[in-house]
RNA sequence: GGGGCUGUAGCUCAGGGGGAGAGCGCUUGACUCACAUUCAAGAGGUCCAGGGUUCAAAUCCCUGCAGCCCCA
């Protein structure tokens, strides 16, 4: 094979071309085969408002992993993708796009605006799945699903049907988040709590037909024109007399009564709350109690009321401070303290939410709650790591009702139609006429359903459900959930509660949880803040197996992780590293025909076969965990630090030597080792892997590495000797190099180097001799036996019996050699003496298992030998006129 | 108010009941025939504090301090 590969990997030229590859292979296709294990993700689908971001990388770079593996360990694998519909979300972009236009959707109309939408859905649908592409994910593409298509639609309406028809969705008026920008209402997760400088204000109620008034305390004085009531708590003497007597609410001049509910907190303010059932969650209850009269204060644009007299029509900021204003000169205003508090804020545009009555469709979420809580404690469906079962428990045992209309238009239309004769028809199919008058008249309700209503049935939606198709017979349940703990009870919660409603089943077995992305200085990456990292410029800078590596090891499950420039680098070399690793196993690979492992193999051989044994074992073990970011260290480990820093090292000796067997021997072993790396590297780096592995000779009948099997740990490649015994010649190899920095010398300034030793490690280092001749840079080696003479002008080092010197006649400080020693001998005696007193602990000795205490002993033994050898050097050194 | 996370080398972070780890940064030396996006050597840490469990705690438990997140 003629190689001729730049020395600098270009991943521009390469990942392109490699999805290409795999895309017309079909490769990425779930195969469907009965009666094969199944391995199913399905994508949490990005929202189709704009470009993927960091995060959507680390998430789909995480399930690419997964199911790269699984599909390499033979199972039938199938990583379902789509989108999502992201209703108020992608109504907010096409309504901005319209402004920048000079139009509202009003201008436009419903059918109009709707076009737009579509239109700008597939125009950012494109967009992310060129994403995606880039990434190089290995989605099944045929099966790709949107949550608006006609699949998804029915589903969602089949849900809403079911549920109304079972109870479980009902209509009411309650108090809901208005969002005044979005115009609309928002579920209560929607909301966002931020604490804010604010204050407390005092106002004073004068009595009616009482001498005398009751203060009441506010953070948002703008809605006492709405008022029905001022409470006290039952037990409070202070107000005793009074309840059931009747205040004036200043401003509107209203007489509201006094009434007493345990709800008041008798501590806080002075005691008396002033009670708006129609803008505050509390206070509605408090309505409900006593039936007090529901007045809206703010409308749905966040302005007054037409009711509220001079602040009609007033922004609900300024009539803030109209009425502190009037209140003021009216000299009802006691005070206004400074004070801290929660105020909501809508996730989509940050607007502060208002509270309001209206009139809502809502799950009823008690009944679907309690079987979700179930499958979760009886741990049918987990999570990892397994602290996000609190979260998640947390959310459903304390669950209220879901607020599921939308006041918008993008999204599933309510299947409900009003008649004028009063008559609700919800229903599988349009109505043509009213059941009840016959009426054809109909009209259907204007609002759509929340997001997270169709998102909810994605696991089964998008096999198919409600039909029950052959996909979702074999496909269903999935078996990892992978998101972010950002949206557990946005999403994950509400998938198990349908599934188990609508599938009798779990969606999935496992849920991957992960952290979120920050930028580098740990703060969240925000538009706003204008510190967002565009995945797709990485890629373009470094190619995406790089940002793929940087994601991956960048993770620890379900922590964050920091975005930085310097890890991205890091990922970016290690991928130069295999390139050009495999470049010198291609150079060397001319002619060479795979056909298995030699039956002679040198010692390095062995131990790096037995060392990549154990790297498949371990990484094997580390996926099966979701531990994908220690995963992926330790096939970096193996590749950088054993296999090119060592292997190939040693490998040149034969390489570039004259015996032809040896240099067989060593190129079926670079084959094995290489071509094994590229298996175990290519669901965290799938381009290059692939890219390396279609330049390697052919050894398998498949024609790609994504394709082809996971390696799976073997005993014949285990070798315990081997790999002890390279330790001991690696650990020398250090040792002389430590000696020979120490006095400067450079790599290409050879020294000749003295070994004693006992005899078997003679022979070993015997053995090793051109190997460690060229890996410490040495020319002579002399071997001593124990007895023979110790040379006096020389460099020493100690690597268990093995003792080392580097004899340099002149250029030896000798009285700085003897502080160096000495400086390792205090070492050595520090952990002697740990060691020593370890094993004479008798309760030690008794308690602690077999192997801790004899490891404890051997520990001791060897640093008692080495203390010895360092205390009779020092002592050659010192007579020969040293210090 | 309830729940949770984090505190380990200058920086960013892995790890985790029995001899402190990585990458980057720093110091020193080397363009050695795969790679200077490299190689070799080195410096650098009472593993937040206190208490408990244990033969043994950086690791498990409790308390505290500091920072962060979620829910109400």
């Amino acid at each position: 094979m003629a190689v001729n590969l730049p020395p600098v990997y270009e991943p521009e030229k390469v990942e392109d071309k490699i999805y290409q590859f795999w895309l017309e292979k079909n490769h990425f296709k779930a195969p469907r085969e009965e009666g094969k294990r199944t391995f199913t993700i399905v994508i949490p689908p990005p929202n189709v408002t704009g470009s993927l971001h960091m995060g959507h990388a680390l998430d789909n770079t995480i399930q690419d992993v997964i199911i790269r593996w699984r599909r390499m360990q033979g199972y039938d694998t199938l990583w379902l993708p789509g989108t999502d519909h992201a209703g108020i979300a992608t109504q907010n972009k096409v309504e901005e796009h319209l402004a920048s236009e000079g139009f509202s959707r009003h201008d436009l109309g419903r059918e109009k605006f709707l076009e737009r939408a579509w239109k700008w859905k597939e125009e950012y649908h494109a967009r992310i799945l060129k994403q995606l592409y880039k990434l190089g994910v290995s989605c099944d593409w045929s099966r790709e699903r949107f949550t608006m298509d006609e699949g998804c639609s029915r589903a969602v309406r089949e849900v809403f049907v079911s549920l109304y028809e079972q109870g479980l969705i009902y209509r009411g008026d309650y108090m809901v988040n208005w969002c005044p920008r979005c115009h609309t209402a928002i579920s209560d997760i929607e909301v966002e709590h931020e604490e804010k400088a604010s204050t407390l204000t005092h106002v004073r109620y004068p009595g009616v037909g009482w001498d005398g008034s009751i203060v009441v305390a506010t953070t948002r004085p703008e809605t006492m024109l709405g008022d029905t009531a001022v409470a006290v708590h039952p037990d409070d003497q202070r107000y005793q007399g009074l309840v059931g007597k009747k205040v004036l609410l200043p401003l509107m001049n209203r007489e509201i009564p006094i009434i007493a509910d345990e709800y008041v907190d008798p501590s806080f303010g002075s005691g008396a709350v002033k009670i708006t059932p129609a803008h505050d969650p509390n206070d509605f209850e408090i309505g409900q109690r006593h039936g007090l009269e529901t007045i809206r204060a703010i409308g749905n644009r966040g302005t007054m009321t037409p009711e509220m007299g001079k602040y009609a029509g007033m922004d609900r900021y300024e009539a803030r401070r109209q009425i502190l204003d009037d209140l003021e000169k009216l000299g009802l205003l006691e005070q206004v303290d400074d004070y801290i508090h929660a105020v909501g804020h809508c996730q989509r545009c940050n607007t502060e939410i208002e509270p309001l009555v209206s009139l809502q469709w809502f799950v009823r979420m008690k009944p679907l709650a309690e079987p979700a809580v179930e499958v979760v404690k009886e741990g049918k469906t987990s999570f990892i790591p397994e602290r996000f079962t609190r979260t998640y428990l947390n959310w459903m045992e304390n669950i209220r009702d879901w607020c599921i209309s939308r006041q918008i238009w993008w999204g599933h239309r309510i299947p409900a139609w009003y008649c004028s004769c009063g008559k609700v028809i919800v229903s599988r199919e349009d109505p043509a006429v009213c059941p009840s008058c016959g009426q054809a008249e109909l009209e259907q309700d204007p609002d759509v359903l929340d997001t997270w209503f169709s998102s909810a049935l994605w696991p089964f939606s998008t096999l198919g459900w409600p039909e029950i198709t052959a996909d979702l017979k074999h496909y269903f349940p999935t078996s990892v959930l992978v998101t972010g703990y950002d949206i557990i009870s946005f999403w994950v919660a509400r998938m198990i509660f349908m599934s188990l409603a609508f599938m009798k089943d779990i969606p999935f077995s496992e849920v991957s949880v992960h952290g979120l992305v920050r930028d580098a200085l740990g703060r969240k990456m925000s538009k706003s803040l204008g510190n967002g990292v565009d995945p797709l410029e990485v890629i373009e800078k470094y190619g995406a197996d790089t940002l793929r590596f940087t994601l991956i090891t960048g993770q620890a499950p379900g922590n964050d992780q920091r975005f930085r420039y310097e890890n991205v680098e890091a990922s970016r070399n290690f991928s130069n590293k295999i390139w050009n690793a495999s470049r010198y196993v291609l150079m060397n690979l001319e002619e060479f025909q795979p056909a298995g492992l030699p039956a002679v193999l040198n010692r390095h051989d062995r131990w790096i076969l037995d060392r990549f044994n154990q790297v498949a074992e371990k990484t094997t073990a580390l996926l099966e965990q979701y531990e994908l970011g220690e995963a992926a260290r330790t096939v970096y480990d193996f590749i950088w630090g054993d296999f090119c820093d060592w292997y190939i090292e040693l490998s040149k000796v034969y390489l570039y030597g004259k015996d032809e067997e040896k240099k067989e021997r060593t190129k079926a072993v670079l084959y094995y080792v290489l071509e094994g790396a590229m298996r175990l590297l290519h669901p965290f780096m799938p381009f290059i892997s692939e890219e390396i592995w279609q330049h390697l000779p052919r050894s398998s009948k498949k024609d790609a590495l994504v394709i082809s099997s996971w390696p799976e740990p073997r005993d014949n490649l285990e070798d315990q000797q081997a790999r002890r015994e390279m330790e001991l010649v690696m650990e020398v190899i250090r040792a002389i190099r430590n000696l020979r920095s120490e006095i400067g010398l450079s790599t290409g300034q050879k020294s000749p180097v003295i070994l004693q030793a006992p005899r078997e490690l003679l022979t070993l280092l015997r053995q090793e001799q051109t190997f460690i001749e060229k890996l410490a840079w040495v020319e002579q080696v002399t071997f001593l036996q124990d007895v023979e003479e110790k040379p006096s002008q020389a460099l020493t080092a100690l690597v268990e019996e093995i003792e080392i010197y580097l004899p340099l006649e002149g250029v030896i400080d000798l009285s700085q050699e003897i502080t160096r020693l000495e400086k390792e001998m205090q070492g050595v005696e520090k952990e002697l003496t740990r060691a020593a007193a370890k094993s004479a602990n008798k309760s030690f000795i008794d308690k602690a298992p077999a192997d801790v205490v004899e490891k404890e002993r051997n520990k001791k033994e060897e640093l008692s030998a080495k203390q010895e050898k360092l205390l009779a050097r020092l002592g050659e050194l010192r007579k020969l006129g040293g210090a």
